[in-house]
RNA sequence: GCCUCAGUAGCUCAGUCGGAUAGAGCAACCGCCUUCUAAGCGGUAGGUCACAGGUUCGAAUCCUGUCUGGGGUACCA
């Protein structure tokens, strides 16, 4: 990579004008302080290190440190000139041709090893399997996923793990529904009369998908189907007169019958959703139930055990409370209610425990939450370090909200009767325009979808844009070893280049082998393009690890846009197929490098990369 | 009230550790297809970086305060 050669000769050149620095200490504070950027001029050359910081350890004037730091510059090809307080660096065409080939023999462009050795669990989405997914869960698993792939790309080993939230009052809220509405389903069926009307009732979630599962249960389960029809008829047996509320009978529905909705609404709305994690290349190698692996398990008592016996709790008004004031939250939180049962921080306490004590040994424990759940921090930390782990291994990143924008009007996400779901959205939209439209702004940002925008003109999708720039290298790559008939005679062409020619110069490639492709260019614009698209391309590596770091995937599509502008103006001045083998050839490595930077970028995206459009 | 995210071109958003003249896409306007993909390229126009102080050689960036908008502030999850 051109970035680390440049702060090796400036490490040397510095070490060297030392003594004429005041006697500069050079350490890793001074040589991490000095910044290697791109110049926005392009007269100020290719990178630039601005050395005025430099003025307080030597307190000398920022002109005369950069033209010290370049009397002692030894590597005439980052040539140094030196503008104010900045070394400006223009590199010669060997260090770009140097680039490239580097480039083409790494299979995997942007890999490296700057996370080798990190055991990281990343948990993501994690919803509810009480109903379809929605807009807000497609921005996490996009985000989620395309994280996960960066930070192996970084060399972590990486598990990224959903957590089921299958326990818990949502769970008999939504088999309640599903009774509920079921008996509107059985009175079309004409199994139950108009009787029905007379109970009244809240539900706890109206979305019509309900009567979606409600058909599907009743057919697939004959006896659940007897169960429900005899469980409505004993009801509006027994009130003969007067309307019926609902909420005196829901508490007295049998437990097995509940159980049993439950479980199989459970099932098939986590099939429901993991179908759609599916189509959107969305994976997960662990899916943990809160219900099979906390609760059945019974990791949960112990757990609160734990926390107890290190005294961070205390029982009040017949609850249980952890204090997680003593941890920087706002106010003490309750573990257990009064009524006996759990809150839902208690089993996410004894799951994060278990995080912490699995086999694998993570070093870092990656939740991606949406920013309604921001206030959750501070108790789920507090209990990670009252429970004696590092809570410096704990990291949550936090997304802000989606709003879907339809008909030009902001919708909220949620459980509305007439949602539309992340499934319309992906019908719409399309997985790729999807998962590139979610990451490619700041997880801090707050996101506007608008679905008719992305649905209605799609070629304003910048996704296009890049996988148009890399259709058009595979087109090219695939033109130049084709024979190609003659446009006035019929006659075949033969092609530009031989494809065993191709494979046999690749295979032996140097850097100067290569500079016929600076060479070939006589407008020095024309050059200026192609240095400022090799740069790009040998600073992928340095987005990957950025990208990685500061956990920002939209530095990948940042990136990629790049790129593709860069390739598309570089296509639009200089020809790659031309009769010239030698010059197409050389052009050739170039278009590759491009092809296999998007390739790889857009894996990185889980984006397909198409080879025609 | 408190916590938190945001406020940058008409719209949607980048801007990494504080650096040279503030960056894209879309929308607008003017050009470019006889040639490898025009889903493309070149150009023009568009800015009080919400506001006020402060820190310093230097602030869209850091600090304080104010305003506006989103989210949170449960014995829901």
């Amino acid at each position: 990579m051109i970035r680390t050669r440049i702060l090796d000769q400036l490490s040397i050149a510095l070490r060297h004008a030392a003594p004429q620095l005041n006697a500069l200490s050079v350490d890793d504070a001074v040589l991490a302080g000095l910044r290697l950027e791109r110049p926005r001029n392009p007269e100020h050359g290719d990178y630039a290190v601005n050395v005025s910081f430099l003025a307080r350890h030597t307190k000398m004037a920022p002109p005369k440190i950069a033209e010290t730091i370049a009397a002692h510059w030894t590597d005439p090809s980052l040539s140094a000139s030196v503008v104010g307080g900045y070394l400006n660096l223009r590199l010669s065409e060997t260090v770009f041709c140097e680039a490239l080939t580097a480039l083409l023999k790494e299979s995997e462009p942007g890999k490296n090893a700057s996370l080798l050795g990190e055991v990281i669990l990343v948990e993501y989405v994690s919803a509810n399997p009480t109903g379809p997914l929605h807009i807000g869960h497609g921005r996490w698993a996009a985000l989620g996923d395309t994280l996960v792939r960066i930070l192996r790309h970084c060399g972590a080993q990486v598990t990224a793990e959903f957590y089921i939230n299958d326990a818990g009052v949502q769970m008999r809220n939504i088999a309640l529904s599903v009774l509920l509405r079921a008996r509107e389903v059985l009175l079309e069926r004409e199994k139950l009369s108009a009787d029905i009307q007379r109970v009244e009732a809240e539900v706890p979630y109206p979305g019509d998908y309900v009567s979606d599962i409600v058909r599907e249960l009743l057919d697939d389960q004959p006896e659940l189907n007897a169960q429900i029809l005899a469980f409505w008829q004993a009801l509006l047996q027994a009130n003969p007169e007067g309307p019926i509320l609902w909420a005196m009978h829901s508490d007295s529905v049998p437990t097995d019958l509940l159980k049993s909705i439950m479980t199989l609404t459970r099932d098939r709305m986590l099939s429901v959703q993991r179908a759609l994690l599916d189509t959107m290349r969305v994976t997960f190698e662990s899916w943990i139930s809160e219900k099979a692996y906390l609760y059945d398990r019974d990791v949960i008592t112990p757990s609160l055990q734990r926390l107890s016996e290190q005294g961070f709790t205390y029982e009040a008004d017949d609850a249980l409370w952890f204090k997680s004031t003593e941890f920087g939250d706002e106010k003490d939180r309750v573990l257990r209610k009064s009524d006996g049962s759990f809150t839902y921080l208690t089993p996410d306490i004894a799951y994060h425990h278990d995080k912490f004590n699995r086999p694998e040994g993570y070093n870092l424990i990656l939740d991606i939450w949406g920013a309604d759940h921001h206030g959750y921090i501070p108790r789920m930390r507090g209990a990670i370090q009252a429970l004696g782990h590092n809570a410096d291994q704990f990291e949550v990143l936090l997304g802000q909200l989606v709003n879907l924008i339809v008909d030009g009007e902001r919708t909220r996400m949620g459980k509305r009767r007439k949602m539309l779901t992340l499934q319309d959205v992906i019908d719409e939209v399309g997985v790729d325009a999807t998962r590139f439209w979610m990451v490619s702004k700041s997880a801090d940002s707050a996101l506007d979808f608008d679905v008719d925008l992305a649905a209605s003109s799609t070629s304003e999708n910048p996704v296009f844009y890049v996988q148009y720039a890399h259709a058009r290298c595979c087109s090219i790559l695939r033109n130049a070893v084709e024979s190609a008939p003659n446009v006035d005679t019929g006659e075949l062409n033969p092609p530009f280049v031989q494809a065993e020619a191709l494979t046999e110069f690749e295979a032996q490639l140097t850097p100067e082998k290569l500079a016929l492709l600076f060479d070939s260019l006589a407008e020095p614009r024309d050059r200026a393009v192609l240095g400022n698209l090799l740069l790009i391309l040998d600073s992928f590596e340095d987005t990957v690890k950025d990208a990685a770091r500061l956990r920002a995937p939209h530095f990948i599509t940042q990136a990629l846009m790049d790129v593709a502008a860069q390739f598309h103006s570089f296509y639009n001045v200089c020809r790659i197929l031309t009769p010239d083998p030698a010059v197409t050839t050389v052009r050739l490595m170039l278009v590759r490098a491009i092809q296999s930077v998007l390739a790889q970028g857009l894996e990185l995206l889980g984006v397909s990369a198409p080879e025609k459009m």
